[in-house]
RNA sequence: GCCGCGUUGGUCAAGGGGUUAAGACGCCUCCCUUUCACGGAGGAAUCACGGGUUCGAAUCCCGUACGUGGUACCA
């Protein structure tokens, strides 16, 4: 038995969003599970709305995502080239295999008339009419009109389609992994398009041929492609052989907060849809969406985070586990255990995902995805030894990457103003008495260790005979402006001995105005 | 309209004839901490509806409703 060879076909057509990342995934690691080959192949058939740089895009978030494939456009293999345009050639072969078989024919209709008939036959009952064995005698195609007459057509170049022929009154039924049995009746599927009138293939024909010609064994996308399914399995059978045909597996879909999660406006949830920046809204669509779209990176999510949710949003492998890495998810993965439900997106889990992970990997990881938040701010690391033990203090604090600089900020800037309100019922000559002579007391301090720092704090609060707690709270607000962040001895020390002196110095003149 | 697919708390979900119907997110209360968070202990909240089958149905069957996908020379 050949190797397991799975594959993920985009279009650049568009951002790779959450429902294409989780097919990517799904593919990914039911390839990786069995030894196979994860391929990634570009459908850019359709030439209108084909966005330039979009192939480097989807490649730059299944490496963000660590999804790198065995074979593609840009690595190369056996099979090349694993662009559909610069396979052209082949997929009209197979058309015209079909054809000489009795499965396909020649349409010459134009958009003109293929407007007008489903115009003609639209009804109440019936609201958009197909090209379908009930009306295709009525069109213009091969079968419709005399030899002559085609060759005649064929001979002066007239623009034309080829169609499958759908069979009328047959049962097509398929097994899928995930649905199992699933059947239509060949009488109400349309014949379809198979190669377009400039020559390239639809997805239908396009498929197919690739699917055999790259010896994929296991074929897994979203459950949008269920419905077109009866034609990919007819055109199996009449070009390779079912015994040919890859394994179905249509995916549950990724549902918004109200109905279907569209790739368009991805503004509208108030979080992203896409992996990554988009950075060009599809050709030929509204200009509106022509801004750029955010992305879980650019939200500040970690990859492993990102990875996690989408693998558990539509599988789970009946424990109680929810944190995966792609290792632990490679080898829990079963494709039996996905759902057969689409599932609603909810950004809330989301970024408790990401809380879980910031709180799970070194800082090390992702030091300078952070640096690079400070440093847009105007905070400039020079020593990054000092940073990532300022990131490991406040990380448990931190849900989104962005968090860390509104946790940390105060470390690298001194207060400029104070919540007066927590201080000023508190605050009275004792207490500036206090911290007077926490001045002092500091600046003789030989070890700026937390502990003598806490220690000389609490011994000069029992001399003064004032309560710790109290002062604690003044001190944090002293020291970071308000009350947040890790524990204020942490805060003292981190900032050092002179720096903490001068925050005392400098609230002191403040508080003064009480 | 037609065809396909689906339906367990607000959300993700386990459970596939007998369970007090797991767990997680979110929400609420309390503890910890005179900051926030983390952590800990609790709480509210669910089998879409109607019929069957069965001693017994969230689980099996049939309808209905609702949702969703398709119905393009888009993928």
């Amino acid at each position: 038995m050949s190797k397991v060879r799975v594959r993920f076909a985009p279009s650049p057509t568009g951002g790779l969003h959450l429902g294409g990342v989780r097919t990517v995934l799904y593919n990914y690691l039911f390839a990786k599970k069995n030894g196979g080959d994860f391929i990634v192949r570009i459908e850019d058939t359709d030439q209108t709305r084909f966005v330039a740089g979009a192939e480097q895009y989807i490649f730059d978030c299944l490496k963000w995502c660590g999804m790198k494939p065995d074979e593609s456009p840009l690595t190369g293999g056996p099979f090349a080239s694993y662009r559909q345009s610069e396979r052209k050639e082949s997929y009209r072969t197979y058309a015209e295999q079909l054809i000489k078989d009795g499965f396909a024919y020649y349409a010459f209709d134009t958009a003109e008339e293929l407007e007008k008939m489903r115009n003609d036959f639209k009804t109440a009952k019936n609201p958009s009419p197909q090209y379908d064995g009930k009306i295709r005698m009525q069109m213009k195609n091969s079968l419709s009109l005399s030899a002559d007459e085609v060759k005649k057509l064929l001979d002066e170049n007239t623009r034309h389609v080829v169609r499958i022929k759908m069979p009328a009154g047959e049962t097509i039924s398929f097994t899928d992994m995930i649905h199992h049995e699933v059947s239509f009746d060949s009488s109400l599927v349309d014949d379809k398009v198979l190669l377009k009138a400039d020559g390239m293939p639809t997805y239908h024909l396009a498929v197919v041929v690739d699917d055999y010609l790259m010896q994929i064994t296991h074929a897994f996308r979203g459950e949008e492609w269920l419905s077109s399914t009866p034609v990919h399995v007819l055109l199996w059978k009449y070009l390779f052989g079912l015994d040919k045909m890859p394994q179905w597996a249509h995916l549950p879909l990724i549902l918004g907060p109200s109905g279907k999660l569209s790739k368009r406006d991805g503004a509208k949830y108030g979080f992203p849809v896409f992996a990554m920046n988009w950075p060009q809204a599809p050709a030929g669509t509204d200009p509106k969406t022509n801004e750029l779209t955010e992305g879980f990176k650019e939200r500040g999510f970690l990859p492993e985070a990102f990875i996690n949710l989408l693998a558990v949003l539509g599988w789970n492998d009946g424990t109680e586990q929810e944190l995966y890495s792609m290792d632990e998810l490679i080898s829990s993965f079963s494709m039996d255990r996905v759902h057969i439900a689409g599932a609603k997106f909810d950004f809330e889990k989301a970024k408790w995902f990401n809380q879980e992970w910031i709180k799970k990997l070194p800082v090390a990881d992702y030091l300078d995805r952070v640096k690079a938040i400070f440093e847009a701010k105007g905070i400039v690391i020079t020593d990054e030894a000092h940073f990532a033990k300022i990131l490991e203090l406040v990380k448990e604090r931190c849900t989104l990457l962005p968090d860390f600089f509104d946790q940390a900020f105060f470390f690298y800037q001194t207060p400029v103003t104070y919540d007066e309100a927590s201080v000023k019922p508190k605050w009275d000559e004792a207490r500036q008495d206090f911290f007077t002579a926490l001045i002092s007391r500091y600046n003789v301090l030989s070890d700026w260790s937390i502990n003598s720092i806490e220690t000389e704090f609490k011994n000069l609060a029992t001399e003064k005979n004032i309560k710790v707690g109290e002062l604690q709270m003044i001190f944090r607000v002293m020291l970071v402006g308000s009350k947040m962040g890790p524990g204020v001895f942490v805060i003292a020390e981190t900032i050092g001995k002179e720096e903490t002196t001068n925050r005392i110095e400098k609230a002191l003149i403040n508080f003064s105005q009480l």
